[in-house]
DNA sequence: TATTGTTATACTCTATAACTATA
DNA sequence: TATAGTTATAGAGTATAACAATA
């Protein structure tokens, strides 16, 4: 439990997070809004799923999920095949050119941070999503972080991090 | 500097936050959204200022800032008052009404974060706070943490969360 | 001529609700 | 009757560009 003015806190990074989003989206191909790289991210991270699987995933409603699969969709960057075992579903994959957009988008987004970040370390880094995933979760996020390894909080922060750790801002 | 999986990870952590901000915006009154409640929450928190300064701690442009500016404006919430110094500019005020409403938005806001964030420790949310504002300021976006604290993040991490900490999702 | 702020316009993302087709 | 997905519509947030008033 913590205090008042640290919500507020944590409430005024969230709304002025929008701003790194916004410098992350300004890197995007003109064809590929953020919507869209997001599909081909979880695709490519967890494979090939259903529509209600990625909504989930993406964290919005399904109507919202439909829209950018059709967009990523018309441009061959999925197909959408049948599900035999249900077939109101389809199941999405990506494609050839799916995985070579995908790819293209993976390096300039981490070559950006790797710029922005250049002075933060692995475990920084680590520690930032790791939170981000947990404050998903604890607003009930479910599908928040299930696979990264967790960063280890508590003792490689400080193991690893003796010097640069303190920068106050 | 991290690895290329990080910064995927980290990206998709951005991505996926927007879902907590709706879940926030969602207790929001009717006449009172995000942005809105944004402008009332920085000159609570920092006073009086003229409308390009507020643009820059709202880190938007200022023809968005004007839009919600004029909102809260309307409400009798703020009042904006000629700046002796430059009749072009004009200076930001908190009204009563605003500042109730203030103080109302930051009641509800920070009832929620107390409900959703039970398990966590006040040293947790400094230290998430923290390195958002960091990651902000890694972004150009200087304005991003210049009062908070800073929750110290190494030493103290563990010193608090000995056991709390290792929660990996 | 440069700057402060406003307004018009357009785009993205989102949710709700109505609808189709299966189960 | 309930569920998977689509589409129509509306609302919030943002940026760019054109404009007004003042420096």
């Amino acid at each position: 439990m913590a205090e008042r003015a640290q919500y507020e806190e944590l409430a005024r990074q969230l709304s002025a997070i929008g701003a790194v989003k916004r410098e992350l989206s300004r890197i995007l191909p003109h064809d590929c809004p953020a919507g869209s790289a997001a599909v081909l991210t979880l695709l490519g991270r967890h494979g090939d799923m259903r529509m209600g699987k990625l909504a989930e995933l993406l964290a919005v409603d399904m109507s919202v999920t439909s829209r950018h699969v059709a967009h990523v969709a018309d441009r061959g960057w999925i197909e959408r095949l049948p599900d035999p075992a249900d077939r109101r579903s389809r199941i999405l994959r990506l494609t050839d050119a799916g995985h070579a957009r995908l790819d293209e988008l993976s390096r300039s987004s981490s070559q950006l941070f790797a710029d922005r970040l250049s002075d933060w370390t692995d475990h920084e880094v680590g520690l930032l999503s790791h939170l981000m995933g947990r404050l998903r979760e604890s607003f009930g996020d479910c599908r928040a972080t299930q696979r990264p390894p967790c960063p280890v909080e508590a003792e490689a922060v400080h193991a690893t991090e003796p010097t640069t750790t303190r920068t106050p801002a």
